[in-house]
DNA sequence: CAAAATGATACTGCTATGGTATCATTTATT
DNA sequence: AATAAATGATACCATAGCAGTATCATTTTG
């Protein structure tokens, strides 16, 4: 179980680079050997980002990508979102008919308080902490 | 992410299942219903509690399945352990050459916090628990 | 010997992950 | 106007893990 996908993980480091990078925009070409990822595969992850509206983008030379937030508002949990899909619940375990012997799904209660003190967690840590 | 797979899963409802019965053994066929799982899929999954040292198996005719530890001292970070794998930390993110310019590979440290308090939530949780 | 049970193992289908490759479009510079 | 530098949009692919089925061997009871 990882916590966190390649996605993520590079769009973290995109994201703090461009944090730190004190210029109005910067290309993939700037931030891909830093990041540690082919050119390619960071712009697709660059336009996720864009679309997600979390950069935005300059076309044509001397254009790039720049933060359209600032990176204290850039949480972790937001990235998780748009680049790997919600927290799934896990679904009730007790469904079958255990319930009926039973007044509540216990392991169902149990792991949603988990996943929800988990999201907590990923909301509590920014951009702007790791740059 | 999700937090427990199906082998966990219906594990867990195996195990609370077997800690209900007051049977000495218990045959997949008598759980199957309820832990709503094929039978042959269910048999792979005790084969490999068995293994785990979960519960101890009695083949032949009138065997079946019996709890080799007592429901409290099952956690779901042992079923996890044993069904799923271990908790993968995440590899740094800062490994290339931005960590020249930072003391500390930060979200590395922030996702191992997270995922050391995710364990022990998983620590916390027992079959009794769930029983 | 037959029936009921587990042990062991091989196989399959699907989906998510982690990419690569290609072509189109926009913009700055000369 | 031509060229180079950049992103936009898509299509494609390879691998691994997950979920599940199928089969045969072995053990035990009656």
């Amino acid at each position: 179980m990882k916590l966190l996908n390649r996605d993520v993980d590079y769009a973290a480091r995109a994201l703090v680079f461009m944090a730190r990078a004190n210029r109005p925009t910067v290309p993939v070409v700037k931030m891909r050997e830093e990041v540690g990822v082919s050119g390619p595969f960071l712009r697709k992850i660059m336009q996720k980002l864009q679309k997600a509206g979390f950069v935005h983008s300059v076309k044509g030379k001397g254009g790039g990508f720049a933060l359209a937030r600032r990176p204290e508002n850039i949480r972790l949990s937001d990235l998780i979102g748009a680049l790997q899909g919600p927290l799934k619940f896990n679904e009730c375990v007790f469904k079958q008919k255990l319930c009926q012997h039973h007044d509540a799904c216990v392991l169902r209660r149990r792991i949603a308080g988990v996943e929800s003190r988990l999201a907590a967690e990923m909301e509590g840590i920014t951009i702007r902490d790791l740059a």
